[in-house]
DNA sequence: CGGGGCTCTTGATCTGGGTCAAGGCCGGCT
DNA sequence: AGCCGGCCTTGACCCAGATCAAGAGCCCCG
């Protein structure tokens, strides 16, 4: 079983890094008007990735109303608290985030790392009020995306609908992989399952499948996959001698995704 | 925090014993008409616990026409299967499910345990397949809803849209919750916390708070709380010596609810 | 009402990963 | 440039929970 799947995404995407390098060089022109930027999902590279999939250019012309305000998020920024009124959603733009869940007493688990094209925010749904923390890992921006706007438009169009359920169903989907893990699975495993799925998500975003750069720190890693930061490291390191990675720090190449895989699937027996 | 919150429950709940003790007797003298048996939504005692919280008389109506069907399923029978087309939800009606996902390997996790009022099948949304297997661990009835259905009165219902909207987010919560409890929780905390979040949900069934019948097996119960059946049932005998409950088998007595209270927020320290 | 097969409990032992501790690396800031 | 503080690695040791094993309770069914 695959992590967490993200598996309808399209092929034929675009590679988003050409497009960002540009947005980056507007950005050195223009430092103070960044707000102002403004891009309709219609225009958006990331579009099969994220809300509108499938949806049609005149559905897309409403949804560009509805996406309005962009908003830039420091690395280490929070985007919103766990106890904050909840009132938008926000689509990853480019970036990266963990949200995390906190215990009374402190203790706190990470419960997922969004990318380009990945919704924040769903939890708020149910009790109007966020349930997790969204923090930025790297400088970010993020569409903002009115919830009551998006209930409404979602009203008079079945294919945003049935796209923004898809989503949520998805993200429930995915928890379910994230306890298949947490729950059954010994540390080299989480660490592979953990690997191949970022890798996955990174390759359907026109990136590179064999060398990343882990946004996150190992504590964060070992919170994610309910492991303590020296076993992450640790396992690093023994993925390294069985020349199944290259481990440089957070410079991570991959050298035997099958090696890894198998790992996955079928434990050391 | 608390496991999965389900705290949105109207307080002013009738205690369904009676209904469900109507039906019973009902069953016996009717053994055969058992599915020609509708209860509509518009006078279903879990009304405040189920889809229609929050419903006018006349969405109500509505989502009466939609939920048709009553279904019986028998203890250790599936109701729907990983990889099976999905094309309805259902809504437990009296009984109690699990629901598991499998690895490729064959390990399985079992991800939740579901009672009268929740909802079964959101996973299949996201790939129109089931993504787990839902299993009756006692007889059972459910209302089977036909999910396009429930798209179409969404559309026409903002109430139904919102409250739909947030049983699916609830979801979301809960499994963050179950992540936190995986990746972050020792084995006392576990069980202490899976024994109040039961309680609190059966309490708001109208049960009492401190006794009840486990449905599942130490297996089960091991399996979503990541524990080898030998550590629940060592774990249930600890309990037993520090007063916190009454074991046999599987009736619990709850003793010492704000000591096991105490266990999940601040651990030993 | 007696037998067989699940469950559940409990004991003995083992081990994966946690804990504690000591350096090394690196990037940002003065 | 050089220093400081946050990350990362690695070693030594320990312990919570897994594993293996034996037997007891309970329920269904003939």
């Amino acid at each position: 079983m695959q992590l967490a799947p993200h598996d309808t995404v399209a092929d034929t995407l675009a590679p988003p890094q050409a497009a960002h390098k540009t947005i980056m060089k507007r950005m050195e022109r223009e430092p103070i008007r960044i707000e102002a930027l403004k891009v309709a999902c219609s225009s958006c590279n990331l579009r099969e990735l994220c809300l509108p999939v499938g949806l049609s250019d005149d559905d897309l012309d409403h949804l560009d109303q509805l996406v309005g305000s962009r908003r830039p998020v420091k690395r280490g920024d929070t985007l919103f608290h766990a106890g904050d009124r909840f009132e938008s959603l926000y689509a990853v733009r480019t970036g990266f985030f963990k949200t995390c869940v906190s215990a009374d007493d402190g203790r706190d688990q990470v419960t997922g790392f969004q990318m380009a094209g990945e919704l924040l925010g769903l939890d708020g749904i149910s009790t109007d009020r966020h349930a997790c923390d969204a923090v930025a890992l790297e400088d970010s921006q993020v569409c903002q995306i009115p919830y009551s706007q998006l209930e409404k438009l979602s009203r008079e169009s079945t294919p945003l609908q049935h796209q923004f359920h898809k989503i949520m169903s998805r993200e429930i989907v995915r928890d379910h992989g994230v306890m298949l893990l947490l729950g059954s699975m010994r540390a080299e495993e989480r660490l592979a399952a953990f690997l191949l799925n970022l890798t996955q998500r990174l390759q359907a975003r026109g990136f590179s499948a064999s060398s990343l750069v882990l946004r996150m720190t190992r504590e964060e890693i070992g919170s994610y996959l309910g492991l303590k930061l020296e076993t992450v490291s640790r396992t690093f390191s023994k993925f390294q001698d069985d020349r199944l990675l290259e481990v440089k720090q957070r410079d991570i190449r991959v050298l035997d995704e099958s090696g890894l895989r198998r790992l996955v699937n079928g434990p050391s027996c």
